[in-house]
RNA sequence: GGUCUCGUGGCCGAGCGGCUAGGCACCGGUCUGCAAAACCGUCUACUCCGGUUCGAAUCCGGACGAGACCUCCA
C-alpha cells in the first residue's frame, strides 16, 4: 500500500499516515445540527469528507465512518448564555423539537443522495446516546475535571491544566485567552471563564429534558462527540475531522473531555475542512450570504442564472483543495461546468476507441499520477489535473495518433471511471427523459437535414436560429446532427 | 485588541527550493455551406521591499492588503 501522508491540524504538518490497526481506519466527522437546512457551506464540509472516505476506501482501508447528527440543542455557550438553537426554532414554527429535528433530518438525508455522498458507517444521533454521555460525565466527574454546581456539570478547565495542555490545537493559551475574551463579565456558575458545560440545568420551558445524576437537563454541546465517537471507534482512533470553525472551542474541548475521561485524545489525526466563501467572506447563517444545496440545482437562488446540476458542484468544489477556502461565484462555477462537461465528454468517448496491437504510452504512469494526488493529503484539483491529461490522450486515441492495447485500454478505462465515479463521485448529467420532446427533434433534424442535402441554406438556417432561440442548441458533428 | 491563515496570469485554482499543474475566457488554427459545437495550439503569473541560497512563487524578516477564530456556526 502506497504511504498516505496527511496534513495533521494538531501539528500543522503533513505526516505519514499509519492506521492504529493495519488496513483499518476509524473515522469522525461532525455531522450536522439538525435546527434548519444545511447550506451550500455546510455542504461542502460534508462533501470534502465525503471524497476523503472514497480516497481511504480506494486506497483499500476498510474504513468505519461515523458522522454524528447532533439533534439535541445546545444549551450554552461559553459565555454562559442560553442558546437552545432547536428549542428556538421549534418555539417559532411551533412545533416539538423533535418534529423539527425529524423535519431536517429528513431534508439532510435527501440531499445526502442528491450530492452522491456515501453513507457513513452509521450515524448516531445525540439524543439516543444520553446515557454514554451521562457516563462520559461521571468519567471526568471522578477524574477531578469536573465540578457539579446548582444541577449543571461545568467542566474545569485549570484542573486539567494542572495535568494536561489546554488549547493545543487550535494553539490558544489560556492566560491569553482570559484577557481576549469580550465578555468576561457573565460568568455565571462557572468557576473560570474557560470552562464549558458538560450538563445544564433544564429550564421550565425546555423541550427536551432528560434525567440525570444531576438532575434534569441537557447535554452541553461538546459531550456528545466524546460519547459517540468513544462509543463506536473506542478512546483513541484515526481521524477526526470537521469545519475549520470547529476548531475552537469545540474540538478542543472534545480534546479536553477525551483527556480528562480516558487519559488520551481521542484522535491521532485531526483535519479541517475549510470554509465556503462568498465575495470573500465566509457564507454563513448569521450573515446571511448563504444559498442552499437544494436552490442551486433548482435554480432558484437570486445568485445564480440557472440551475447546475450537483455533479458539477461537486466537482467544483473538488477543483479546491479541502484546505483552502473557496470563493462561490457565479463565473467560477460556469467555468467548472464547461470543463465539467469536457471530462464527461472524454469519459464516452473511450468507448469508442479502437485497441492497438502496441501501446504509445503508459498507462501506469496515469495510475501513478493518480494515487500520488490522492495520498498527497487527498489532492482532489491535482487528481482532476491528471484526469483531463487523460482526456487529451483520449482524443489522441481516437484520432489515431496515439495507441493502446485491449489490456491498456481496459485499464484506463477502469482507472477513469473509478476515479471519475468512484473517488470523486460524479456522474454524467441525466438529459431529460422526455420521448415526446426526442421524437419531435428526430424529425426537425431530419427536415433540416434534407434541406442541407439540397442546399437550401435559408430553411436549415432558420431551422437552426429557431431552435436556438428556444433554447435547444444543434451541434453538426461529422456523425451527423446532435442537439442539446 | 489577541491568535492564526492567506495574497499566483483576464477569472477560478494547484504548487511546499531547481523540472514553472489543470479548468474557464481570449487569440490563432483544423473542421464546417456559413456558424456554433468539438478538437489542436498559443498566452508564462506569483502584492511590495529587503535577506538566505549557485538558484525562491516556494525559506527568513518587514510593509501593505484580505480572511478566519477568540460568541452558535461545516
Amino acid at each position: 500500500m502506497q504511504k498516505l501522508h496527511i496534513y495533521n491540524s494538531l501539528s500543522g504538518k503533513k505526516e505519514e499516515f499509519i492506521p492504529l490497526v493495519p488496513g483499518k481506519i476509524g473515522m469522525y466527522v461532525c455531522g450536522p445540527t439538525l435546527y434548519s437546512e444545511p447550506h451550500m457551506g455546510n455542504m461542502r464540509t460534508f462533501i470534502n469528507f465525503d471524497f476523503i472516505y472514497r480516497c481511504l476506501l480506494h486506497l483499500g482501508y476498510d474504513v468505519k465512518y461515523v458522522r454524528n447528527i447532533t439533534d439535541a440543542g445546545h444549551i450554552t455557550n461559553s459565555a454562559g448564555q442560553e442558546v437552545d438553537s432547536i428549542g428556538k426554532v421549534a418555539k417559532a414554527e411551533q412545533l416539538q423539537s423533535l418534529e423539527i429535528v425529524y423535519k431536517y433530518n429528513v431534508k439532510f438525508q435527501t440531499l445526502q443522495q442528491l450530492y452522491n455522498l456515501l453513507p457513513p458507517s452509521i450515524e448516531p444521533t445525540a439524543t439516543s446516546h444520553i446515557q454514554e454521555q451521562i457516563e462520559a460525565i461521571e468519567k471526568i466527574l471522578s477524574n477531578g475535571y469536573a465540578y457539579v454546581t446548582n444541577g449543571s456539570v461545568y467542566f474545569d478547565v485549570r484542573a486539567y491544566m494542572n495535568d494536561y495542555p489546554y488549547g493545543t490545537l487550535s494553539g490558544r493559551k489560556v492566560d491569553e485567552l482570559e484577557a481576549e475574551t469580550r465578555t468576561l463579565q457573565s460568568q455565571g456558575e462557572k468557576r473560570f471563564f474557560a470552562d464549558f458545560a458538560l450538563w445544564k440545568k433544564a429550564h421550565a420551558e425546555d423541550m427536551q429534558i432528560w434525567r440525570s445524576p444531576w438532575g434534569d437537563g441537557n447535554p452541553g454541546w461538546h459531550i456528545e462527540c466524546t460519547a459517540m465517537s468513544t462509543k463506536y471507534l473506542g478512546k483513541s482512533f484515526d481521524i477526526h475531522g470537521g469545519g475549520m470553525d470547529l476548531k475552537f472551542p469545540h474540538h478542543e474541548d472534545e480534546i479536553a473531555q477525551n483527556c480528562g475521561a480516558f487519559g488520551c485524545n481521542p484522535a491521532r489525526f485531526w483535519l479541517h475542512a475549510n470554509m465556503l466563501n462568498v465575495n470573500g467572506q465566509k457564507m454563513s447563517k448569521s450573515l446571511g450570504n448563504f444559498f442552499l444545496p437544494k436552490e442551486i440545482i433548482e435554480g432558484s437562488s437570486p445568485l445564480f442564472d440557472k440551475p447546475y446540476s450537483p455533479s458539477v458542484v461537486r466537482f467544483f468544489m473538488l477543483q479546491s483543495h479541502y484546505r483552502s477556502t473557496l470563493d462561490f461565484t457565479k463565473e467560477a462555477i460556469n467555468a467548472s461546468e464547461k470543463g465539467f462537461e469536457r471530462l464527461m465528454e472524454g469519459m464516452s468517448l473511450m468507448e469508442k476507441i479502437e485497441p492497438s496491437q502496441s501501446s504509445s504510452f503508459l498507462v501506469s504512469d496515469i495510475i501513478k499520477a493518480t494515487s500520488d494526488a490522492i495520498c498527497d493529503d487527498f489532492n482532489a484539483p491535482i487528481l482532476i489535473a491528471t484526469l483531463f491529461d487523460v482526456v487529451k490522450h483520449v482524443h489522441l486515441l481516437c484520432d489515431g495518433k496515439e495507441q493502446l492495447t485491449q489490456e491498456d485500454l481496459n485499464l484506463l478505462k477502469s482507472i477513469f471511471t473509478n476515479m471519475v465515479h468512484g473517488v470523486l463521485g460524479i456522474e454524467p448529467v441525466k438529459k431529460e427523459e422526455n420521448k415526446r420532446l426526442e421524437g419531435v427533434m428526430e424529425v426537425i433534424v431530419a427536415l433540416r437535414q434534407q434541406a442541407r442535402e439540397q442546399k437550401n441554406w435559408n430553411m436549415s438556417d432558420m431551422i437552426r436560429e429557431g431552435l436556438e432561440k428556444a433554447g435547444i442548441q444543434i451541434k453538426d458533428n461529422k456523425e451527423g446532427t446532435s442537439w442539446t
